[in-house]
Order: C-alpha cells, then sequence, then structure tokens
DNA sequence: TATGAAACTTAGGCCGA
DNA sequence: TCGGCCTAAGTTTCATA
C-alpha cells in the first residue's frame, strides 16, 4: 500500500499549478505549462496526479448571485435543544432540502451549534424561509441572523503551506 | 445603453447550462452541449454569453486543505472599537496580508463587525495568528472563536431562481 | 438562433534521453 | 521525470437554413 502524499511531496511545479488552477479553473493545459516553465506532457501529469492523490477535490463556475436574482446573503447561527445524532441527522437532512442553502457547518461554541450561509431574494423571502422552514425543523431552539453587508477581498485560493 | 440581463432572460438551456458548470467547471462544451442537448456550437454561444452578461465570474480548481496542511478551519467574529471608515479600510488591509484567511465579511450584528475564515495547521498555528496578527490590527477590540466540526453537505451551486 | 462543416488548438499516449 | 512527436479529441469560426 503506498503512502499517501501530503503537502510536502509538492514541489515548486505543483505547488505553482495548484495556486493557478485555484484562480484559473478552465486554463487550457498549454497555457498552464507555460506559465509554470514546463511542456505540455509533464505539466498535463502533474495535474492529473494531483487530482488523483486528491489535491485537486474539483472545478467549479463561480456565479455572481446578483445576477441570478438573489439581493441577500444571511448567515445562521443555529442552536439546537438536543445534542442527540437523531435531532443532528434530521436538521442535516431538513436543510440540504433548501435550495437557497449554500453551506452548513457543525461549529463549536455555546450560542451555536451550525452556521448556515444562504442566498436569498430579499427580506420577505428570507422571513419565509426563515419561518417556514427553518424554525420549523425539529431541535431548533435559537436562531441569530447576521446579513452579509460586504464581502472584503477578491476570492483567493490557499496557498500550499 | 443595452440593458444589462438579468435572471428572468435566461432560459431553461441557460439555467441548465449555469447549473452543470457550477459543478463541473471543466466540462468539455461537447459533453456540455450534449448534457443540454444542444449542439456545441449555440452552446459555446450561450457559455461565452454568460460569461460576458457577469453571470459567470470565473472558474476555480477546489484544493483540499487538509491535504495542503491544513487541519484546522475557524470562524473568527470580530468586533471593532470604533466604527469609522479609516479602522474599517486599515482592518480590511492587514486581512487581506494574511494568506490563511479565505475570507473576509462586513456582516450586521450587535456583537461582530466581521466574520472571518481562516485555514490553520493546528491549535499553535491558530494561536499564533490571532495573537501574532489578528488581535494586533488596531480597533480590533473583541475577537470570538469558533471552529469548525465538520462540513455538511457537498458543495452546490446556487440554482437560478 | 440553430446546425454542420472546416480550420485550428489542445489533450493525452508513447518513447527516447 | 522531462521533452518531443503524433493521433485523436475538442474548440471555434463561418456559411447556411
Amino acid at each position: 500500500m503506498a503512502e499517501s502524499r501530503t503537502d510536502d511531496d509538492l514541489d515548486r511545479f505543483d505547488r505553482q499549478i495548484l495556486q493557478i488552477l485555484q484562480a484559473e479553473g478552465r486554463i487550457s493545459n498549454q497555457a498552464l505549462a507555460e506559465r509554470v516553465n514546463l511542456s505540455p506532457s509533464p505539466c498535463l501529469r502533474r495535474v492529473r496526479a494531483l487530482e488523483a492523490a486528491g489535491f485537486i477535490t474539483g472545478y467549479r463556475a463561480e456565479v455572481d448571485p446578483r445576477r441570478l436574482g438573489y439581493g441577500l446573503n444571511v448567515v445562521l447561527h443555529i442552536s439546537m435543544d438536543q445534542h442527540t445524532p437523531e435531532r443532528f441527522e434530521a436538521f442535516e437532512a431538513r436543510v440540504a432540502e433548501l435550495p437557497e442553502v449554500v453551506e452548513c457547518l457543525l461549529i463549536t461554541g455555546q450560542e451555536a451549534d451550525y452556521q448556515l450561509r444562504i442566498w436569498v431574494a430579499d427580506m420577505d423571502d428570507y422571513q419565509r424561509i426563515l419561518l417556514q422552514h427553518i424554525t420549523r425543523i425539529p431541535g431548533v431552539s435559537g436562531v441569530h441572523t447576521s446579513f452579509v453587508l460586504r464581502r472584503v477581498m477578491p476570492a483567493r485560493g490557499l496557498p500550499p503551506r
């Protein structure tokens, strides 16, 4: 059984490739090879190896939520009445059914158990989702809402350590 | 001056294209065309139009932070002593210099002004960043930390409304 | 707008260094 | 492991409906 690769198996080429692909996920292999000063074949081999080893987990197009009619980004902190596996499983299943939810984190802390990120059209839309969906999930005992006023910093990738 | 497009200018092809590209950002145009039942040329035209109109803002490779040696994902809620433009600008500039910060949101709420998301190697690494960088930024009057135990739900795109 | 054909570019396998 | 070569596959433009 082969050892699985970790970050310190990566050389400067791999690191550069990861950096560039995090910013430009659809760059052609030729252009990528040129940027890292390799010829196309070894460059492509490295990309495929990074994918196979799980360093790269996928490629995604980024869309502008506002263009799609989502005017309001909301962070919800949610506390549960009981910390039982059943409660958590049921909550997670219900939340996964809501298309507006873009992220759901289980977090530490006394005031919250989950942090949800959702995109909604406007305040009315938010109220609808909160009252008709979120607060009706069994076990939800408290919800704290923050609205995202602005996203600081452009999207940026994680640098290989 | 042309009207800018909004979500209700999108037909079922555009919506489908957006959905697919959010999940598979590097799918070939041919495969994409096949999936939406178009021939490659009009499909590519639509993708380019969606990019030009700002519906698609970019393409990114997704990397696995753990594979890169980041074992701990932290959510920091940060409050500022004074709510002046100077304080905010200075904070944002300092935060943008830290490579571990993957997101910074200006949010509403009495207990916090900013929400940061950072990836660190471990607790020691977290302490270092918190004490040597975050708390030293002028104006930071309070920091509340939550650790991400688990990310619920796989990465998913936003459905066109 | 869609299609289909044609010209061009890229991907990916193979091999020699 | 790299780089070069080669073939297959994909991209992109254009004429046509």
